[in-house]
DNA sequence: TAGTAACCGAACAGATTGTTCAATAACGGC
DNA sequence: GCCGTTATTGAACAATCTGTTCGGTTACTA
């Protein structure tokens, strides 16, 4: 059976596969783009395309996947440098893959990316409020609700960022994003009406 | 050519063709949903659909449309009791078209309708802020960028809301939302760092 | 009631999807 | 470097979907 990911053969098919779907978004919607269009790309046989993914979300997937491996590794790294949010550090993650973000987040991508994004996002945020507040503590609003408007105004912020305002800088943008968000998540977390 | 709005048998095909997509939307996501589907559901002739609208994405966002402008009349009958969001006069108005809304809004929905929601929000927000604040005022957030993400919490509260705890009242709703929200918000109008 | 307008439904070309299979090429352990 | 193993190829396939056309039928409205 086909699939043995480390086979050389394999990783180029991946890789080549990968590239063409990053280069096509770019360039249209994803239900605009047919396994054909990806296929013609990457100059890629048709089984052999279904030896690796079972249909373009599965191949669309696995790249996110690794992005987001890729992120997770940039904030375990930085979380010696322990803010209330880790936002600033999500920015400049961003920044340094925007081709690919952009690709994602913006005008071209789709709604499972944007909730799949936002769900893991959420989880980051979530993991690092939960160690400020003690395990019994009643608040007005759940934490996991918390941390979901967090990743969402997050995510909302990049979009504008990556799609209109290209000249803020990381900092800029995180001190944007926490006038907005820290506000209300200390008003939460103290408990205050 | 067809597609006159007055004639009765035009108002039931449109009717028909609505209610069917709103019916599947319940079951499954949009972009599993083909033309056929819609008019086997509808059982309405095919080329009667394609004489209304041009695609399903038409048809949706004929649907969205009317949602909306209805939403809108209902933002500015309560527009007497200003408060400094409209954000409870949103919950209510959605707690009275919960079937569609959660239709739309939440796992079954898509990338374009969430955009476009969240836009509409974004601009009766906008809308709202402005008269907040002196024109020439500069803040540390640009308004539009405010707005947008006061429309993006208030959406993600609402996936919450309607996917999951669909006990909790309009009330409770809002209380939360606010507190989240607009402790950033002023923090934003007040010019504060 | 009569003329107009919408609906029907079948049929069409073109594109897309996911699968199969035998032939070919490339890999990597020995 | 040899050779068995494994991936890739490309063509062909049925099945589905899309958007359009057109002659005949039905239902509105003036």
């Amino acid at each position: 059976m086909d699939g043995d990911k480390t086979d050389r053969r394999s990783q180029r098919t991946r890789r080549l596969l990968t590239n063409a779907l990053v280069e096509l978004l770019q360039e249209k919607r994803f239900d605009g783009i047919s396994v054909q269009d990806i296929l013609d790309r990457a100059d890629i046989g048709r089984s052999t395309f279904y030896a690796h993914f079972t249909s373009k979300e599965d191949l669309l997937y696995s790249s996110l996947g690794q992005m987001l491996h890729s992120l997770q590794m940039h904030i375990e790294q930085a979380e010696a440098t322990t803010a209330m949010l880790p936002s600033l550090e999500l920015f400049r993650h961003i920044k340094g893959h925007q081709r690919l973000y952009i690709a994602l987040v913006t005008a071209n991508s789709l709604e499972p990316i944007a909730r799949n994004l936002q769900q893991q996002i959420a989880q980051i945020v979530e993991h690092n409020l939960r160690s400020q507040v003690p395990a019994n503590r009643q608040l007005a609003v759940p934490l996991p609700v918390l941390a979901d408007f967090v990743a969402s105004a997050f995510l909302s912020l990049l979009v504008v960022w990556l799609e209109g305002n290209n000249t803020w800088s990381p900092e800029q943008v995180d001190t944007m994003f926490l006038q907005m968000v820290q506000p209300g998540v200390k008003s939460v977390l103290a408990g205050g009406g």
